[in-house]
DNA sequence: CCCTGTGAAATCCTTCACAGCC
DNA sequence: GGCTGTGAAGGATTTCACAGGG
């Protein structure tokens, strides 16, 4: 961490984090204290998936499932899974498979959404709207507490069930509500300022959809959801696929664009 | 739907995807034709972050650049950097560094954003108006092209200089306009059908939004933005964090939502 | 010297293959 | 016999450290 802001967080997307180091160990003196916990990143990631897909079996009635079934509905192949499993314990049965409802549970405790979290959105545009309203937020662990906002024409207004604040009441609110995620969906100029007052206020985990990196201590989590790099990462794929044929180039719109 | 579909592309998703094979040559014979293309997955998620920062650089006027400089600008270390842009050829200067003119053009032409891409949004409740009116898009190397909803309400209605139009349309839209990426906005429900609209009319790039996985046949590429998902990965360290204390759990609300 | 570009080492992740239990 | 759980093998990615050119 040499050149550029000093301490960071995590700054999740995609492959290539940058998490802090899996706890291998607690001890620093001689002695092997061998921690049992640490999952591995890319486990961690993958639970919410197990999690939807065990949902969505459950409510089809479905009891009872092999590594097998579960690794089809999440898009993962079954030893891969199998191996996720296996770092949160051993929740099911040889010759069996796994109890949906049992595994469900013990998947909800490991990720911590047994109880909700508290989530603030601050920037309340059309993005934030969309997230303000999506459903999926309230039955999946996390009730939304705040809508924050500095536009004056937006205060007051109403989405969903909320009334929208003015952002000089972050403060009060993280404070009051125990806050423990903020959602950033603000101007990418804001971003930084708002994280800042975020992460003073208390809050560690911060998800970030603004276009731009947000810095913050260690110790507290960032992660970035652009939709413009999701679009160019397919866009590499597109390319290389369209090489692969005969023409030389894609459309016939020779624009030179290249503003990126 | 117990071991699920067949053959499928990519599923793109934090780290852990599922990409294919990296190109590691093209031959199938004997003779080793060592195809000197073939950019690692994680360096091209990379990438745009890279071609950001740079034109983040070039509109503060900046010329040129050490790695460090640019890998603080884009949250990555200088030797994770470095080794990327090596697998684009050699593009900086010894004891100087990079050309940001030079280096931006270079990337963008390596992720195929000289070009503008046509993108279609299926999908305009309030994630689409939020996707539809992102301007981020159209200075990005994308072309939004159409706003295709199944609601008769919404038809006609006019969201940023585009009107929405039936989604009996998707076929002529993709056709006409040559659309390579399609953004999947709808509900979970709708997704997979739309999907398949999609890949049947051409659609060979999808970007999804919708809480569930689509299945596509190997040549189509899928990623896939789930914002609880995002959230659930942030809970985990979060209820980490809360776990190292004194307490044996977070706040004051031991309400048992398991629900996810 | 300064800074890039890159082999080689270290780390992390996935896949294989099978022992172990129902 | 079927299916989980897991060491061990195999890949991929990251980091190190330094050779090499301005």
């Amino acid at each position: 961490m040499s050149s550029a802001r000093a301490a960071r967080g995590t700054q999740g997307v995609g492959p290539g984090e940058e998490r802090t180091r899996p706890v291998t160990s607690g001890a620093v003196d001689g002695a092997e204290t061998v921690a049992p916990r640490g999952i591995p990143d890319a486990t961690v990631a993958r639970l919410p998936v197990y999690l939807r897909a065990l949902v969505n079996l459950a409510e089809r009635g479905t009891r009872t499932c092999s590594s097998e079934d579960l690794a089809g509905a999440a898009g993962v192949n079954s030893s891969k899974l199998r191996k996720d499993l296996s770092y949160l314990g051993s929740y099911g049965t040889r010759g069996v498979g796994y109890d949906v409802e049992y595994l469900r549970y013990q998947i909800a405790r490991e990720i911590g959404v047994t109880q909700d979290l508290a989530v603030a959105i601050i920037g309340i545009g059309n993005l934030g709207h969309a997230l303000a309203n999506y459903a999926g937020f309230s039955s999946r662990g996390f009730r939304i507490v705040a809508l924050l906002d500095n536009d004056p024409d937006r205060l007051g207004e109403e989405v969903g069930a909320m009334r929208i604040r003015g952002l000089d009441e972050l403060e009060t609110v993280v404070a009051e509500e125990g806050v423990s995620i903020g959602v950033l969906a603000t101007p990418a100029a804001a971003a930084q300022a708002v994280s800042d007052r975020l992460v003073a206020a208390g809050v560690t985990s911060i998800l970030n959809f603004a276009p731009t990196l947000v810095s913050v201590p260690a110790g507290v989590d960032v992660r970035k959801v652009d939709l413009s790099i999701e679009l160019q990462i397919l866009a590499y794929h597109e390319h290389r696929k369209a090489a692969g044929d005969g023409s030389s180039d894609v459309h016939p719109s020779t624009r030179t664009t290249v503003g990126v």
